[in-house]
RNA sequence: CUCUCCGUAGCUCAGCUGGCAGAGCAAAUGACUCUUAAUCAUUGGGUCGAUGGUUCGAAUCCAUCCGGGGAGACCA
């Protein structure tokens, strides 16, 4: 118990007494709920018999007491509203218990209650339920945040946004704009999978744990079989699987994936995502581009009713048509540079005087990318294709139709950032093992993100692919634009981030020390312990530093009489 | 990986020209029968992120480290 604080250690005496009283503080069975709080406030209507009798159920968000009589606020979830408490209706006879003891003193803000009774609007004119009955139907052991509002001024918010990611379900609860953020998220899903389905494409679902990694430039995350005894990638595209199934014969399929990409986070990355991937058989990038801006400006109705989207400072219009520009056209626009007759040489010198760093591992693709990433992609608000990427930075793409050098790729640009990215697929075998074999020389140049060779997938091409035009459509990205957050964190649930040590309640067993081998002396064993470490494993895969940090505040926390650590000691277990 | 800002009570934050750790909310006890950031009185609550250094004395100054935010690098 010592590791709580005095409000957590009221409330677990509370259950304590709940108990003694005969009150479940847990109780299994369910609690039938007929109106949600939203109802309510939307049907409500004085002198209606609809609502005298209503049952509903929620957490306790706030409590006004005045003696015998009391308000509180609850939330479900479809919102708040409030309750009316008065003793001698709720305790008619002698034994006030039920009022004075168990709702004033042993329920607390947080906690989960079912309410019946009938709804009536105070003298302060709030809609109100008159509770005749109320049920504890979950104690909550840690005191919530509290956040109040008047007048549209919100005080003390919860907004450290550390621990908004690492204790979503706080966040959730108390900030309701959050909730609706993911509310959209959903929205957004379900209107795009509505949108395919009604074309008729079908949703399918590929191999997460791959043997190869391909289908997009990108470093993995790797992973081993026991059984087969094998290394394992995650993916961190979906498409040659679904080009595979195009080859089997289904001529549109797409899929919601998790991607996994083992590379630097920021605002826009999270080192896993989720993209929609689409392939549809006998139709070109041109046909795709239509198709984007169809689905997009769809959604941006569906969830606003409006093709003009709010996003930071600007206003973002979805209507179709979209504009378009080659990416040739794009960098002479932007930088006032004809890139389209350059030599690798002569791209890394433009590079240099635009100030852009280059690296030997660099092919003509890269630089391209390069130039583009700095001079064009950042000032394009509005939606816009850009069109016609050259050969070397798209080895999955077709070869353009008419223009010598360039594939039939575009990508969608908004708000400064990609969208998503297209192309007319390559269905010559061929050539595909050409670029294959490309970006393996890309990959001994050093470029750590070049694509290996899939001979299966070659196989499968050589069996005849049809024209096939595809789809990667960041549903992050489209998120953060069409809820207005300005980073990739505020549209996950759960964003990674670094773990957070726990520290854990630990019985008595000091005597045995699994870590006495690495020199651990029992002494710090326990604390170790504490921190949730059973095994020396686990504590040699630790960073020192960090160990060293945290036992140190175990220490003075526990107010310990041994001497603090020297961060060689720690090195040295970790070694020993 | 680099730069930068931040880390103080359950939450939001003040204290930072070194001198006994503070406020509001939340909590405990009491008063109060339509309140709404309810109100009033009393009380408790602290790994000042960690370690080391400077100092008679460090939340405050210095160094290293841990965790996080922002910007960049890398990258979609």
């Amino acid at each position: 118990m010592q590791a709580l604080s005095d409000q957590e250690q009221y409330r677990r005496q509370a259950v304590e007494e709940l108990r003694s009283l005969g009150i479940d503080p847990f109780p299994a069975e369910g609690y039938e709920v007929d109106t949600m709080a939203a109802d309510i406030h939307r049907d409500f209507r004085p002198g209606e018999a609809r609502f005298s009798n209503v049952s509903l159920a929620g957490r306790i968000m706030s409590r006004r007491i005045m003696g015998a009589a009391s308000f509180a606020e609850i939330q479900d979830a479809s919102g708040r509203i409030q309750l009316y408490f008065k003793r001698d209706e709720l305790c008619p006879g002698e034994d006030k218990t039920l009022y004075n003891t168990v709702f004033k003193r042993l329920l607390d803000i947080g906690d989960i209650i079912g309410v019946k009774g009938d709804v009536f609007i105070t003298q302060m004119g709030e809609i109100t339920v008159h509770v005749r009955e109320f049920t504890l139907l979950c104690k909550a052991l840690r005191p919530l945040p509290v956040v109040k509002e008047k007048e549209d001024v919100t005080f003390d918010a919860f907004r450290d946004p550390e621990l908004r990611y690492r204790q979503r379900y706080v966040d959730l609860i108390v900030n309701p704009e959050v909730r609706e953020i993911f509310v959209k998220r959903t929205r957004l899903v379900n209107a795009m999978r509505q949108f395919l389905n009604d074309r008729g494409y079908l949703e399918v679902e590929t191999p997460i744990l791959q043997p190869l990694y391909g289908g997009a430039a990108a470093r993995p995350f790797t992973t081993h079989h026991n059984t087969l005894d094998m290394k394992l990638y995650l993916r961190i595209a979906n498409e040659l699987y679904l080009k595979r199934l195009i080859v089997g014969g289904f001529d549109g399929v797409y899929e919601f994936s998790k991607d996994f990409r083992n590379e630097g986070m920021s605002r826009f990355h999270n080192p896993e995502f989720t993209q929609m991937e689409l392939y549809v058989a006998y139709r070109d990038y041109e046909w795709m581009m239509n198709l984007v801006e169809e689905m997009v400006e769809h959604l941006a109705l569906a969830l606003h009713g409006n093709t003009v989207v709010r996003v930071g400072e600007h206003e973002i219009n979805f209507a179709r048509p979209w504009k378009r520009y080659t990416m040739y056209e794009v960098i002479r626009e932007f930088s006032g540079i004809d890139i389209s007759r350059m030599t690798e040489a002569a791209l890394i010198d433009v590079a240099r005087d635009l100030g852009i760093q280059t690296e030997a591992g660099m092919g003509k693709g890269k630089l391209i990318d390069a130039i583009f990433g700095e001079k064009c992609e950042p000032l394009l608000i509005q939606p816009t294709f850009i069109t016609d990427y050259p050969v070397e930075m798209s080895p999955l793409a077709k070869r353009h139709r008419s223009a010598e050098g360039l594939v039939e790729r575009f990508e969608a640009i908004c708000n400064g950032k990609e969208i998503c990215n297209a192309f007319s697929e390559l269905n010559d075998p061929i050539d595909q093992r050409r670029r294959f074999e490309e970006q393996l020389e890309l990959g001994r140049r050093g470029d750590l993100e070049s694509m290996v060779l899939d001979e299966d997938f070659l196989r499968a091409l050589e069996f005849g692919m049809p024209p096939t035009a595809g789809l990667g459509i960041g549903i992050d990205r489209l998120t953060m634009i069409m809820t207005n957050q300005p980073s990739i964190q505020e549209v996950l649930f759960f964003p990674q981030m670094k773990p957070e040590i726990i520290t854990q309640e630990v019985e008595g067993n000091e005597a045995a020390n699994p870590f006495s081998q690495m020199g651990v002396p029992d002494a710090w064993a326990s604390i170790l312990a504490r921190l949730g470490f059973s095994n020396p494993e686990q504590l040699r895969k630790t960073n020192p530093n960090k160990l060293f940090n945290d036992l140190g505040g175990l220490r003075k926390k526990l107010k310990l009489d041994i001497p603090a650590l020297k961060i060689e000691e720690i090195r040295a277990w970790l070694e020993g």
